[in-house]
DNA sequence: CATGAATGAGGTTTCATTCAT
DNA sequence: TATGAATGAAACCTCATTCAT
């Protein structure tokens, strides 16, 4: 399930014991690299963190790059599932509706895995290159789905803008922000606040009257 | 002159000599740090792209830490340096004319300064606590100059905003992305069509008629 | 049957089929040795050869020495029964008809365990002391089959030499040559040619007219 | 001088320094490597039988394999030297006196680096593919300048052989076993000994009288 | 009898930092 | 002031061996 398209080598043959386990692996070394940063971070952390010996560890995975692979790969294809199915949910609602909809999900997602985009932002430079396609493929699925529910609005008249890619690329930048400066964010607002007022100031980039009600829970 | 808060251990009494070889060490270092990332670079790395011997680079410098704590004192001091000429610079002119000139001046920045803002994503984890108070220090001081203009054009009835801190942060955090996804950006839009259509976008999120001409060249 | 003299720890009172895996361990692991080298050799390697898991061949085995030990005194017994066997078929030959019946034998069987002694080179240092004796026992069981042959040549006067024991050690020698330096004759001489005129040099060296016919197929 | 055609990386600069302890390095590696075996023999104990930290020694050296890179290489071109030397010695000596000066050469370099035979039978497997030919070019060294010289006695008609390389090959044969199985030999001759009977056993096989006085020194 | 997941000691290699010259 | 040889702690990774199932 986390295997993409790199195949990383491994000492046991039971497939499913080796997808449960590096489950596993990506699910708390992101924590580790996320608390120490991924160069302070020993294998043996690793390892304790996991409840294995550094042996065990190195069955499941080659070396200390494939987990950080295996972080990149897991989030990027839970990203492109995730608007895959926003895509699908949102071709019968009208544009504003699927706006409104859109930032609610996109910003939660970065509420919810802020530690992770942090933590990219740290080893994105450190991805071999062969393997930076896939913070492309990130961007570009959540772009895509953005650009297009735009061009609907545009089309309909409900939204003013000339060039929507790069007003879909602001909506996603001023998202990933509430992780990236969580240190200055976080102290004015709660999630809540930020995500109302951002889809308010986006509704009046695009010339539209602020929603009565953006966040579903009130 | 690049000497902060922080006191680094010398070899040598010659201050002047001193600070000398730090601005020197400082400007190498960071194109190092950017090409090879900071904790691939060997200190012999930097000793050799300075022309130093390592043990030279050790009698201005007294650990590794030290150098990017040397380069982020020294961006930052640059930072409000520029912010604080750009403030008296712009006390004199419309809020309109602030704006314009203080995004054309931020935007230009990040522009020329890129390589230290993807650099500066990657170590930002890295400072220790005591250190990162410069990256608040650098950012409430763009962030001070820009919210006063807002809070002028809003009493001034020339722009409409709820909230000019986030206004402003946000005025901000759009020009870092120019340097942050320069991969996604840079091959759409030159940098002055980017300047332009966000001054465009921006002063549309305030209510205001779009700038006749902002850029110099036009 | 493979058991010698030092006593290997197994987990089966079975004593035939635990004889039988030695005997498959033992055929298979020397390939395996041969071809990657004693210590590239990994166990996990040996157990897949021999289509076992590693817990299974730890049955038979109590370590990865004992599987050295296993071949080199499978390997010394059989050396020690073929020239017993040697021995008493040569008795009632004449010392030349010995001698071109020894050189055969020992060439032929250089020749069908090439791996094997150019293995024994790479690990005859590796062998624990107590275990060398196995490597003079061959040593000694071969020399004296051949020693006797051309004291009773000499004896007859059908052979001219001072020193037999040397004679008889530089025999043996030459023969091994062909497996050592397989590299360098392999491309010169067959198998035949070498055995041949090894013979005839042989022949000349303790002063003999070259024998009529050496080889069976002429 | 040990630098052959493999490059192996250094950390310093200073030609003649590194020249010198590779030397040093290989001198003293080799004794340690027939002591205790190649793989047995870790990169601390070289450093330590060196008088270096393990981390001065990977200054001068790149990894483990690189150390038996050097000796062999070393061993190689002080034997291809040596060779040159004799051959140059021998082309005015009678074909029968050349004979025994390359005896006496050769069979005498055996004695002097038996550890480096025995410990090259051990290693030659473990060559990567690309420096075997070492190995080759130094086998062809020695056995060009005899097969000459049996070349030149056959053409003298001083000696009696058929085919001149077989009978080199076994020339040289022999005197490596010297090394090999000193172990038999060497309990029950001394090197003269050994020496002499070899050399009246060669000069037998090529049909000449036994010489008058082999060993120079008598 | 059979498996292969699990262990962890131990080897190789790197590199920030020191210090004699 | 300037050098770079030297150090050694610490990281990565391997694999013989064990043992619960």
């Amino acid at each position: 399930m986390i295997s993409g398209t790199r195949n990383i080598r491994t000492f046991s043959d039971d497939e499913k014991l080796v997808d449960e386990r590096r489950r596993h692996i990506v699910d708390v070394a992101i924590q580790v690299f996320v608390t120490n940063g991924y160069e302070k971070t020993r294998m043996s952390d690793i390892a304790k963190a996991c409840s294995m010996s550094k042996g065990l560890l190195y069955h499941y995975v080659s070396c200390k790059e494939d987990i950080l692979y295996l972080i990149v790969n897991d989030q990027m294809q839970g990203t492109c599932r995730g608007f895959g199915a926003l895509d699908e949910r949102t071709q019968d609602m009208s544009p504003v509706e699927a706006l409104v909809e859109y930032i609610k999900y996109y910003y939660g997602t970065v509420d919810r895995t802020q530690d992770y985009q942090v933590f990219l932002n740290q080893v994105a430079a450190r991805l071999p290159r062969e393997d930076r396609h896939m913070l492309f493929d990130a961007n570009n699925c959540a772009l895509k789905v953005l650009d297009d529910i735009l061009k609907r609005g545009v089309a309909s008249g409900d939204f003013e803008t000339e060039d929507t890619t790069l007003m879909a690329h602001n909506i996603l930048m001023l998202g990933r922000t509430w992780a990236d400066r969580r240190w200055f964010l976080g102290s004015r607002y709660t999630f809540e606040q930020y995500l109302d007022i951002q889809t308010k100031v986006i509704f009046k980039t695009i010339g539209l009257q602020p929603p009565a009600n953006t966040t579903a829970t009130g």
